[in-house]
DNA sequence: TGTTAATAAATTTTT
DNA sequence: TTTATTAACA
């Protein structure tokens, strides 16, 4: 790479980035700022030109996924391999750590990470333990609370006790919880960042050796990081090092989950002589786009200011689109695609996004009628599937009898006759002797307490799981894998549901196998693990996103958040009204209410040359009619770049396809002439909410009748006769 | 012990 | 509506 190339690559904000001087370094990266081409750069200008050598450098990315492009974009600029290199998430610059140095850190060689799901259970067993109520004390508020804790650095000991109940329960449960951790050899997702964190506070010859080490950090998305990633970068940082942070303060989306915007403000205070460059001009979106987002985020407060401008053209106007209610929405969200496409346009190049997954639903159902494919983002992940994760269980249970999170996955599943009688047993002794749940089960089976039905099945469990380790000893890990799903008779347990998503979850298993074979061990920092644990590390942190087939061409949905960071031609934003976006849990808050606004931002700066906005003013969610107002969002877009779609009856609707959109003509009031409601069509009725209206038509039967009333001053709905409270007049 | 019916809850999600 | 968990039954 040579100077002049760099030069005529880059416009002058970015190339002031690439070659910036040798100092602590805050990059404002708005939306489509080209930012990850701008570090990427960075890194090699670093290399090629100031001397720095590639293992001096460390660099902290938000993902995996991100984590890799940069990975593979360096080596496309370098030619050279990065395997050396400290690129990666917080998580696995820790988990490296740690497994470097697992004796300075306290934690037994062959250390487990745990995902959010195998927490939830490990809480969920310690509250029973503790006889706490889960409806008074839900799991999911223990797991919040310990994990907020250990975001912000804090252990059960240091947490400020203001003597509430609320604090005694929560400590309760923390304390037992690190305990049960530290028994079972497991670390949690925030437990790597902490013990990373005091790994290198105590052990100042570590320290030192990492401050020699690194001389220049590079942090992306900077915005969404927390207390404690802070902290360690903070720690990490010496005297002989310099930090470049890159972030945009519009597109925090992640507060809700420990991110501090506050850190990029604390950044600029806290490392000294901090040069701020910014990076404004916007190389993806159209002008009318980038002007629109531009008018929404500004109604946020405290911002630290950015003019995101562009040279592209005017483009189009955004579309909104009014739909009568969900399954309207999706229609025009499918018959809008189905234009674009015949323009000549692919269908990848098109993102379907919306607030919540329930959202996706209806829309999906619209896309397969219509036979159009589509890839969705999110959802259920390979690995986070039951049945790979009883497979999982099993797999760590033989690297590490001690798990007692994996225990309790799969000592009974498929059902051998343990029961939760005795299940309550083992745990009973585990706990009053503080040893695992195996070794409880081990003591057990040498006494005369239990049963004999369940003393034999413990002991064929025990000996089976002994068996598959023995037997396993020189196997290699898909054939360990293999043997294991074999001998456990997952695969038969599975098969014997009946139901058709029986065939996948098999084929999931059989794509276990696949994956054990896909992985290697080299490619991670578990070089000196055997690889089984490797493996079992290496599919606890990344949380394999590539489930679909990416070869053919289908559109993209998503949620907002999964959007961020990705760029489409045409980006259809659904469900754009108040209480669903902004949320409804959101838009009590000030603070939260501008998450929400920057989530609005983060979506609209996706597209690249079309916008749609649609909402439904009726939209069913948990089985009611919600009747919903446009998004203030909406409204914060000058008028000027919108355009109101209006619904064309005969495309958007057609006749008789289902019975919301049915327009009330006079062949849809013959489909059900007689009814048990008492009604008669035609007939005047007063409802206490909508008024007066007419009775149009009956559909269903007995209880389940449903009414289509048009009323006088709130249109046309179907409502349910058994509840409806008819008057007739 | 395992199956089924009733009941309650329900953003966003990476690591 | 869907999903998960729990209580009651076979």
């Amino acid at each position: 790479m040579h100077t002049s190339s760099i030069t005529e690559q880059f416009n002058e904000a970015q190339l002031e980035v690439v070659t910036a001087p040798n100092r602590n370094l805050q990059v404002i990266a708005g939306a489509g700022s080209g930012k990850t081409r701008v570090l990427v750069h960075r890194i090699a200008w670093l290399i090629q030109e100031q001397g720095f050598t590639p293992n001096e450098i460390l660099a902290v990315t938000f993902t995996n996924k991100a984590a890799r492009e940069m990975r593979s974009r360096l080596e496309e600029i370098l030619m050279r391999s990065t395997f050396n290199m400290w690129v990666g998430t917080f998580h696995g610059l820790a988990h490296r750590l740690l497994r470097q140095h697992w004796q300075a850190a306290n934690l037994p060689e062959t250390f487990q990470i745990i995902d959010s799901d195998d927490q939830l259970r490990l809480i969920k067993r310690i509250q029973k333990q503790l006889e706490l109520d889960e409806s008074n004390w839900p799991p999911k508020q223990s797991q919040w609370f310990i994990n907020k804790e250990k975001d912000e650095g804090r252990r059960s000991h240091s947490v400020y006790d203001d003597g509430s109940l609320f604090i005694n329960m929560m400590l309760r449960i923390y304390r037992q919880y690190e305990k049960q951790c530290e028994q079972s050899g497991l670390v949690d997702f925030s437990e790597l960042l902490l013990r990373g964190y005091e790994l290198l506070q105590n052990n100042s010859e570590i320290l030192e050796f990492y401050h020699n080490q690194f001389r220049y950090l590079l942090v992306d998305e900077f915005q969404d990081t927390n207390a404690l990633q802070y902290a360690w970068l903070k720690l990490i940082t010496s005297k002989n090092s310099c930090v470049m942070i890159v972030g945009d303060d519009d597109q925090s989306i992640y507060s809700w989950r420990g991110a501090q915007i506050g850190n990029i403000h604390r950044f600029t205070k806290e490392f000294p002589n901090t040069q701020t460059i910014r990076l404004e001009q916007n190389y993806r979106s159209t002008k009318t786009i980038l002007s629109a987002a531009n008018a929404v985020i500004s109604n946020n407060k405290n911002r630290l200011g950015k003019d995101l401008w562009t040279e592209g053209e005017e483009g189009e106007p955004i579309s909104l689109y009014a739909a009568f209610n969900e399954t309207d929405e999706a229609r025009f969200v499918v018959s809008t695609i189905e234009q674009w496409v015949e323009l000549g346009n692919l269908r990848q190049n098109v993102a379907i996004l919306y607030r919540s997954n329930a959202q996706s639903r209806v829309i999906e159902e619209e896309l397969i009628r219509a036979q159009i494919p589509y890839r969705i983002y999110g959802g259920l992940k390979f690995f986070d599937r039951a049945e790979i994760k009883d497979a999982l269980a099993y797999l760590r249970l033989i690297a590490n009898r001690h798990d007692d999170a994996a225990f309790e996955r799969v000592i009974n599943t498929p059902p051998r006759g343990i029961g939760n009688s005795t299940l309550q047993i083992i745990r009973d002794h585990a706990k009053q002797h503080e040893i695992s749940l195996w070794r409880a089960s081990e003591m057990l089976c040498q006494q005369i307490i239990l049963s004999g039905r369940a003393l034999s099945a413990i002991q064929n469990f025990t000996q089976l799981i002994n068996h598959i380790d023995t037997e396993t000893q020189d196997y290699e890990l898909p054939n360990l894998t293999e043997y294991m799903l074999h001998k456990v008779n997952l695969i038969e347990h599975y098969g014997k549901e009946g139901n058709e998503s029986a065939q996948s979850r098999i084929e999931n298993l059989q794509e276990l196998i696949q994956a054990t074979k896909a992985f290697d061990p080299r490619s991670e920092y578990t070089v000196e693990l055997p690889p089984l644990p490797a493996f079992l590390s290496h599919v606890a942190l990344e949380t394999s996103d590539n489930q679909a087939d990416p070869h053919e061409d289908s559109v993209q949905l998503m949620t907002l958040h999964a959007a961020k960071g990705l760029e489409f031609d045409l980006v259809i934003i659904c469900g754009v009204e108040e209480g669903l976006f902004p949320h409804h849990m959101s838009s009590d808050e000030a603070h939260s209410l501008e998450e929400e606004r920057r989530l609005c931002y983060v979506g609209m700066t996706r597209a690249k040359r079309k916008l749609f906005l649609t909402y439904a003013e009726t939209r069913r969610m948990y089985g009611r009619d919600n009747y919903h107002t446009v998004s203030r969002f909406i409204l914060e877009i000058p008028s000027e770049y919108l355009v109101e779609v209006r619904p064309k009856l005969q495309i958007s609707r057609p006749v008789s396809y289902q019975r919301q959109n049915r327009a009330p003509n006079l062949s849809s009031k013959m489909t059900q002439a007689s009814n048990d409601t008492g009604f008669t069509l035609g007939q005047r009725v007063r409802h206490a909410k909508f008024g007066e209206g007419i009775i149009l038509n009956f559909e269903g039967h007995g209880d389940a009748t449903q009414i289509q009333i048009q009323f006088a001053k709130s249109g046309t709905k179907w409502l349910v006769a058994s509840f409806a409270k008819l008057e007739s007049i």
